[in-house]
DNA sequence: CTGAAAGCGCTTACAG
DNA sequence: CTGAAAGCGCTTACAG
């Protein structure tokens, strides 16, 4: 800036009007400048920028997985409101790993975004307490934050879970299993919530074989399901905890003799084509991320009312796998 | 940290040795400055050292949709690398819009990226050359830069294609139809040319009517295919340029009454549970993204051989729907 | 082992 | 309409 300055015979002041569109500059002057500009290549440096503004102009979006069907277009939508807001999107995933969340979010407060949306795999996050004080916004996204107050976005997933698991009791299914994500991920327990309240409201016994928490590496859900579906007591349907336990369940589902019902938490692409059509309470993942990107901006913005919880609707679609009836076997 | 170094009693630099885990501070001068940061909840203002260190130690990505099944796991792969590498990753959508991708790169250009990993949307990247010149990386994946030297990693697009028609032909198909995505875009012209091709190459005429480019939209897909699969000289087979096109095809066959063989560039999850499975020319995205970003990171650290186009093979995967015989009808 | 000075490339507040 | 000075928060190069 200083060599356009020189060669154009202006002030950095000026040439610093120039770049920024602010008024103030003859067209004569401003021409000499533009010349300047182009002949020395010069592009402006925004970290210095930065520095002297308050703002970065940026956001970061820390997540399990950025490639999972279920927080990409979260992320999309996140990324649609930063740009509406003129912001740059920061994003990783933590994998589900703690300290990796943690490294994540605390690299990108080094790095003075100026706000934080959050998929938690956390479940300690007073580790932000001094960003937060300092004035970094933070809104929680699909799970709440753990040990501090903060807004959060949520579906409501023990609401949804109540609905699957009635829908399978009214079509006169007693021996329902769930297979959910590990225990201590919000979600998760939620649902297992959601399931366990609908069985004792229709007055029914869970039998502990008919839970279980822990991951959705395909091998562990395709074990635990061949296990539920065998025996005496075995299940005749499946209420599956998300979308990665929902596809290995189709797919050991498909190879069982017996038809079992299903009904999967999170919708998912092709769910209808499938025979039978999957039923699944479906959340809606672009609306979860906009909803907790607009809150963020509204912070940014000047918004000091204390922490608020969002909580969305889950809605149950029928497409037939849910709607199998409980054959006596 | 001109407080924490009064509150400490020391200079700045000492301060500075701290923070950066430095040699040549004594143990007891080190827990005095560690105290005043902690009192002081000091944090590092990463902009301020950028602005004097050459590198931001941050990347990034423009590519058509992160939400998209393709291109959300090749995100993922970038990431990771650059995790791998120290660097942060700046994410946005192009939305297939040139000047979206013009404008994302440039922005983050000023933001003094050390490196881009770009899908263009653009057919035309010389706005580009002055960062390049000024010494942002810069690798181009999926589809190749336009109008600049620069690198690329590719699939195999037009040997893809013309490995899926001749597929098709081989179990007896002769009125094959292609349905792409908008002519102009690399990916989309290199399959249609493996298309053709593939057909040529065994002495069969391509009707005008079987070729359909023009972009993912449902309505348009489904409208072509219903048009191609009627009349006297429907077409017994389809190709379907990419994931988007090959699940409306799916949706669209499902509901006719006549079968039509279907082979899809792309694979898709779920693919092989559908009835007939999806015969696919597999791409392998994370493969994609990861060859890209390690590409990206050798050129940060020194790596000045001529732009090189690394070209990544297609899979065919057999699952039915491709070795549907050519009824006579 | 430690620190004072200069400077990275901008913007802010002010004066002319 | 224009510009010189100070400063954002660090690191670099140097001296002690």
């Amino acid at each position: 800036m200083k060599d356009v300055a020189a060669r154009a015979g202006v002030g950095l002041k000026t040439v610093s009007r120039v770049v920024n569109g602010e008024p103030g500059v003859t067209a004569d002057t401003e021409s000499r400048v533009r010349a300047a500009i182009e002949a020395l290549g010069f592009r402006r440096n925004d970290s210095a920028r930065i520095l002297r503004k308050g703002r970065t102009a940026s956001i970061g979006l820390v997540l399990e997985d950025l490639a999972d069907p279920f927080y990409s277009p979260l992320s999309r939508a996140v990324e649609e409101v930063a740009r509406a807001n003129g912001s740059l999107l920061f994003a990783g995933s933590s994998a589900e790993v703690p300290e990796r969340e943690e490294e994540l979010a605390l690299a990108l407060c080094a790095r003075r975004v100026d706000g934080l949306v959050i998929v938690p795999a956390s479940d300690d996050h007073r580790y932000l307490e001094p960003e937060i004080a300092a004035g970094i916004a933070t809104v929680f996204v699909d799970r709440p934050a753990s040990r501090i107050e903060a807004d959060a976005v949520l579906t409501d997933n023990a609401g949804g879970a109540r609905t699957a698991v009635a829908h399978l009791i009214a079509h006169g299914h007693r021996r329902i299993g769930f297979i959910g994500d590990r225990p201590h991920i919000h979600t998760a327990d939620e649902r297992v919530r959601g399931y366990r309240e609908a069985m004792a409201a229709h007055g029914l016994a869970v039998r502990e074989e008919w839970v279980s928490m822990g991951g959705t590496a395909p091998e562990r859900v395709r074990a635990e399901l061949e296990r539920m579906a065998s025996g005496p007591e075995a299940i005749t349907a499946l209420f599956s905890g998300n979308n990665r336990v929902t596809v290995t369940a189709v797919r050991v589902l498909s190879e069982h003799d017996r038809p079992i019902a299903l009904v999967g938490f999170d919708d998912f692409e092709l769910a209808d084509l499938l025979r039978p059509g999957v039923t699944v309470i479906a959340q809606d993942p672009a609306r979860l991320g906009r909803t907790a990107a607009e809150l963020l901006f509204r912070r940014l913005d000047g918004d000091t009312a204390p922490p608020q919880r969002v909580e969305l609707p889950g809605r149950l679609i029928p497409r037939g796998s849910g709607e199998l009836p409980a054959l006596q076997h």
